[in-house]
RNA sequence: GGCCCCUUCGUCUAGUGGUCCAGGAUAUUGGGUUCUCAUCCCAAAGAUCGCGGGUUCGAAUCCCGCAGGGGUCACCA
């Protein structure tokens, strides 16, 4: 269907933290549209900042791509042609380009302390004027010694350019000033050190968030002195938070990527959830496995404005993505969720369980709840009976006749499902119940439990001896 | 403030001049499926397509202006 060339794209995360769905989601584009295209994916860690690096948050990153399934063929972890892929063990690279502009009169040792450079800033502030470095260039830099911040010097002017997202753009010189490249501790900035080794990678495509628009003219400025020609483009619409304005951050509650991981939530189906924001293949179309969004994926039908989170979406599409799989696959992916009472029961009726709790499962953490009265006794709660509309129109008397009537006929039947279909309705008929009022007191009596599967199949998976055991448990308590 | 991006039901979105007094999904509400919960099915409600001009026989769709929101203007990425 989109028979393009391999396209060799990256994810080039900063370990500062987790990661949630807002960056994963521009990662997830880059991947598919590699994983289409026959190309590769490339992880790269962008530690320069020493500063706000976490420890342990770059394992974080592989852990939570690689439980996602978004597999990479070079990057950190497992190396490549263009090793190493940690920026920090690539000093020497960015080392080399930047003498090179040095060289050509591009760049210059910016002579300022920081306070300077901040006057400058507060200055351009009060007059309401936008802050441009290029204004106060030092008419002699001293030569760069390492030891200072080492800034490009741009040749402002206007671009046009394309972008496969956001189709043709435009900006004017103002947008261009003088960045620094190398900071005074050695460390490349991300302006200079993901262009050098986006090259270096040999990279078809940078796609990112829309938060780097803005600096993308200073870049083409930058690309143009070093002579090389840009990959194409893509900037992806940023994933909003709860209130629909802001990007989505840690502050407004954005989790960890690995915590719908520890709740129970299918990779496939945040996959799924995470490519519909922003992204359609312009059907009517909603679950989409991993595959058929390799397939379908491309970045011109990319949405341009921003998409807010709403995990109610995300539940609904986990539940849907559960309810598809074959039993024996969902039984093996619950394995770590189920109570602790279940212990004991063998994978014979614990599949059973399963099988009834399938469609009523959203994500896994509710595995618990919803099996529980399988595998132990409930304490008896009367405020069931008491508070069910139809049981509070009869009396004590009443309730433990239809009991003790209910447990005579499940004592003879032999608990096939449809052996407990007949003595219900021979049941329904007998007492002159409706079913409303039956099989409430019969579920009420068996469960202890405010909600449950079908009663037939409930109760056959219970199996006589427990059944008729908690109904007597209940006779003692009405 | 300068520059830049965005603007269709609460939310995710379809829609590229007529088949749209705008379709789907989700969420909400009501009904059905022998009881509950869920699934499934049906139905309801929900968008004057940000606003104002224009072009056109005809505009959500093209043009201009405005407004609102967001991003950015770091020795962060």
């Amino acid at each position: 269907m989109n028979s393009t060339k391999p396209a060799r794209t990256r994810f080039a995360p900063s370990p500062t933290g987790f990661l949630h769905v807002g960056g994963v989601r521009t990662a997830l584009f880059a991947w598919l549209l590699a994983r289409q295209t026959g190309g590769q994916f490339i992880l790269r860690i962008e530690d320069t900042d020493k500063v706000r690096e976490v420890t342990g948050s770059a394992q974080h990153i592989t852990d939570s791509l690689s439980w996602l399934g978004l597999t990479w063929d070079e990057g950190v972890d497992i190396g490549g042609p263009h090793a190493p892929y940690t920026q920090s063990q690539r000093l020497d690279t960015y080392k080399v380009w930047a003498h090179k502009l040095v060289e050509q009169g591009r760049a210059y040792a910016d002579p300022y302390t920081p306070e300077e450079v901040q006057a400058f800033r507060d200055q351009a502030t009060a007059e309401k004027r936008p802050f441009l470095f290029r204004n106060h260039r030092p008419s002699n830099p001293p030569a760069w010694d390492g030891t200072q911040p080492l800034r490009f010097k741009s040749e402002p002017k206007a671009y046009t350019w394309h972008d496969a997202v956001l189709g043709d753009l435009s900006a004017g010189a103002e947008a261009i000033d003088d960045f620094i490249i190398i900071k005074s501790d050695g460390y490349p900035t991300y302006n200079f050190a993901h262009i050098i080794d986006d090259l270096a990678m040999e990279c078809t495509h940078v796609i990112r968030s829309q938060e780097f628009l803005a600096s993308t003219p200073k870049y083409l400025n930058l690309y143009e002195a070093l002579d090389i020609t840009h990959p194409i483009l893509a900037t992806v619409p940023m994933v909003l938070g709860p209130d629909g304005k802001k990007k989505l951050s840690k502050r407004d509650g954005a989790k960890d990527i690995l915590d719908y991981a520890r709740e129970g939530y299918l990779p496939e189906a945040l996959v799924n959830f995470m490519a519909s924001l922003g992204w359609n293949d312009g059907t009517e179309q909603e679950i989409f496995s991993t595959q058929e969004l390799i397939q379908k994926f491309s970045l011109d039908r990319v949405q341009r404005n921003g998409a807010t989170f709403d995990e109610r979406r995300l539940m609904w599409m986990n539940g849907a993505h559960i309810r598809a799989l074959p039993l024996d696959t969902l039984y093996a992916k619950v394995a770590d969720f189920w109570p602790a009472e279940a212990g004991t029961y063998d994978d014979t009726y614990k599949k059973q369980v399963l099988a009834l709790v399938q469609e009523r499962l959203k994500y896994f953490a509710e595995l618990p709840q919803l099996s529980l009265f399988f595998f132990t006794d409930l304490p008896i709660s009367p405020s069931l009976w008491h508070d069910n509309k139809q049981l509070q129109k009869l009396t004590a008397d009443e309730l433990r006749a239809l009991l003790e009537q209910s447990r005579t006929a499940l004592a003879a039947s032999d608990f096939t499902p449809p052996n407990l279909t007949d003595t219900l309705n021979t049941l329904l008929e007998q007492t002159g119940q409706k079913p409303g009022t039956l099989f409430s007191l019969i579920r009420i009596a068996t469960t202890q439990a405010p909600a449950s599967p079908g009663l037939a199949d409930t109760l056959a998976i219970l199996g006589k001896d427990v059944s008729l055991r908690r109904i007597d448990a209940m006779l003692g308590h009405v």
